[in-house]
DNA sequence: TTTTGTTGTGAATTTAAATTCACATATCAT
DNA sequence: ATGATATGTGAATTTAAATTCACAACAAAA
């Protein structure tokens, strides 16, 4: 096992172990879930702190991979913003432990650094969605009078209610059904309409 | 200082605390906020898990309330809920421990009985809101293809990005212009169509 | 004023977890 | 093979925090 793959099991176990709770990552359980001894871990990272940030970079690979995989699939920009919501829900379904670990102090605390960072990779996320956006609205697909970051926003908030559901029922509810069901209602409020259809 | 405000009082401070990070809450900064001894908050609290019960609670309480006071100040339906939203924007800016709350292991972690607490509170908050999206339905202000839970859903997600966004920016983004943006949004998506309204 | 219940205090105990370190083993290039 | 570097081990140390407990102060009722 070579360093950099023993890195990556690492940060792997460590939010398999976020599912339960954060307090349940600890150097013993995440030495144990790789079955080396917890001492071994400062083999790979400096200390605990450190797990965390390997964690956040993992989480931000998880995050642009669905963007890159999204554009690939689909064409229109309707179409690649909505295959993106249906991927970051089945990630939040995928790996439940994310939001705890976004809302943890270690990761969003007060420590301005890696609070900083965290913050980077999700501007980072919404700018790679808001330029989809973007290129919806010049196309004419897109309706222009919002900022495409609005778009953005709408789009983050078919996702995001449903998974938080999925978080505190414990999996019981499935939040993709509903992300589905909420996508129809953000495709009718952000399409391009001719004149002002109003009631 | 009577043992009902005490409790209270507890309370306030630990969600006040909350705000730097779940690990900042320990019975000695709780106590000292409160200018006791440790040992005293056990004259209130069995334990630290039963102070994260009065968290809840107390969270639950300014939930319910937004509800009741959304529905006081405005009229029609549609007006209640963009109100509604709002208001819980309002409730996050000002108390941002909540968000890191909901998702500490304390609240939604393992324990199945604290879980299904948090999941009864916001099931009685969707529902209250659902009753009144029911009511605009049957009026005739909103849209009735689809559920009142969907038009929730929608609601919420206006709310819950740019809290987001508030939440790991520590502050620098203001989520209440962005909030007030998504609800134009959201009036257009689930607002009542004479027909089919296509582009 | 005695009595009784409530709340607060300070010290002591316990526990869980991170971290360090000296030593061992494995891998790999030369 | 030999040495060098990387990785793993087990024990010991340290620290922070929750919790318990015997005692004190206080208020209110009898």
């Amino acid at each position: 096992m070579n360093k950099q793959s023993r890195r990556e099991q690492i940060a792997e176990a460590a939010l398999k172990l976020a599912e339960k709770g954060i307090s349940f990552i600890t150097m013993e359980s995440v030495a144990k879930a790789c079955n080396i001894v917890p001492s071994a871990l400062y083999r790979h990272y400096r200390n605990k702190d450190e797990v965390f940030d390997g964690l956040r970079d993992l989480v931000r690979s998880k995050l642009i991979e669905n963007a890159t995989l999204a554009a690939k699939e689909e064409n229109s920009p309707m179409a690649i913003l909505k295959n993106l919501a249906i991927r970051h829900a089945e990630l939040l379904y995928k790996y439940p432990g994310i939001p705890r670990l976004i809302f943890s102090d270690k990761i969003s605390g007060k420590n301005s650094l890696r609070r900083k960072a965290l913050l980077a990779v999700m501007n980072e996320y919404r700018a790679t969605a808001a330029s989809i956006a973007e290129k919806g609205q010049k196309s004419g697909e897109l309706r222009n009078d919002v900022k495409p970051e609005d778009i953005v926003f709408m789009l983050l908030g078919t996702v995001v209610p449903p998974s938080f559901l999925f978080h505190i029922s414990d999996g019981e509810f499935d939040p993709r059904p509903q992300v589905k069901q909420n996508l129809i209602l953000f495709e009718d409020a952000v399409k391009f309409r001719k004149n002002n259809e109003e009631v």
